[in-house]
DNA sequence: GCCTTAGTGTCGTCTACTCGACAATCTTTG
DNA sequence: CAAAGATTGTCGAGTAGACGACACTAAGGC
């Protein structure tokens, strides 16, 4: 697995950004930005996914929107120093990409193909963003849990997420006995297995009959976008 | 009132696209963008709001952001060609300047300032759009409807917003019996009046109070991104 | 004046989800 | 091995909001 924005590069703006990426291996759970922190590197996921989480006042976390190997987290500040509006924590066992924001700027400021390729990446994320928010208000809790699933699964390798059910109440904004009885009920129909902070998708296709149009929409959004389905 | 994108600008910029602002009265309702349609003009609103409504495959059309004097409708397309995402529609009587997306783009090109500001505006529209994210999973339609007034207080000159319960309903994404509870409440309180179509905002303090912290979020994001609080 | 229609009020039923509490089970550590 | 902690299962009461039905009322057209 690669990440679809830097493979999108041609060979110069490669040049002009290659020597100074880093591969990194991200542990879950790790938190790389919180509100107001300035956005001094970026990463480019190959494989794995990163949470942006909107803080709320009483501590609650809940997620607005995933980075994965299509996109980018942080690519706002390519185009000028910018202070993270969200929580961004590791979500999956992440490799990924980094660069500094000054030297991905640097590049930007030379290659019109770059520049493209963070505004249409913006676009998308833009569109994520107002999909979730009608999502989140129209949208049952099981529909939203597939959502998130399936989602998740396009952006790693393996048919395994660790999480535990708390985190993923958070994730979704609703109590973690909700999300225990969602569970089990998908179990039941086949669709994931649960073990101790583990889950296991077994059946796509049931995922994707009980989760919300949404998935489609972002999904689609991305394709139209990005380059190279 | 003045918008204040357009009031940001410099000189310099204003002869850039000031001969190709027209002023243009936008009635309420009037549709002005549908997902997949091409921007080919963008609006900067003096007086007034316009509301990005995403569709749901049922018909079921909900608010994911409002754009008013402090921003502009279709501006992504400044950058590129761009199709809108989402439905733009005119919620209240909206004076506004227009501009054709292309020229647009041209005085774009040639302003560092302007890029500038399209950049703040898309960042924090998008701020705009993850609060909206959690705000809908995790606050009570009351609180809601408070932010949803406050946000459109801000945005026009009056006290006073022509709008239907059943339209409001759509807004929010409630049942149009839920915004009739809700809005004798707040009648109740003090913060409003509730005529045939008609919302009068009697105390605004009372609907501060009322309204979650999304709307103080979203209101300050948009003063720290944006020129001239 | 009347008729039509859009907008609002109200009521009852129903469901999804909240919220708190506690037991059961797995995992890690000393 | 025992103890401690983390994770999940379960139960029950309570509530916000969905949903459908229908009556009522203001406003505009004729």
């Amino acid at each position: 697995m690669q990440n679809r924005l830097l493979d999108a590069l041609a060979e110069d703006d490669l040049r002009l950004i290659g020597p100074h990426l880093a591969q990194i291996d991200l542990e879950r759970g790790r938190l790389l930005y919180d509100p107001g922190d300035p956005i001094d590197t970026v990463y480019f996921p190959h494989d794995g996914v990163i949470s942006l989480m909107t803080l709320m006042e009483n501590g609650a976390a809940i997620e607005s929107a995933t980075i994965g190997c299509e996109g980018a987290l942080g690519l706002m500040a390519a185009v000028a120093p910018r202070q993270s509006l969200s929580r961004a924590i590791v979500q999956t066992p992440t490799r990924a990409s980094r660069i500094s924001a000054e030297r991905l700027h640097e590049a930007w400021e030379k290659s019109a193909h770059l520049k493209h390729l963070v505004d249409s990446h913006n676009e998308a994320l833009f569109g994520h963003a107002i999909q979730s928010v009608a999502c989140n208000a129209l949208h049952s809790v099981e529909a939203r849990f597939c959502r998130w699933l399936l989602t998740c699964h396009d952006r790693i390798s393996t048919d395994t997420v660790a999480l535990t059910q708390e985190f993923l109440a958070d994730m979704l904004g609703v109590q973690r006995t909700t999300v225990t009885a969602v569970a089990r009920a998908l179990q039941e129909k086949g669709a994931i297995r649960y073990r101790r902070g583990v889950v296991d998708i077994i059946d796509r296709s049931v995922l994707e009959q009980l989760a919300c149009e949404c998935y489609g929409v972002i999904r689609d959004t991305y394709e139209r976008l990005l380059p190279e389905g």
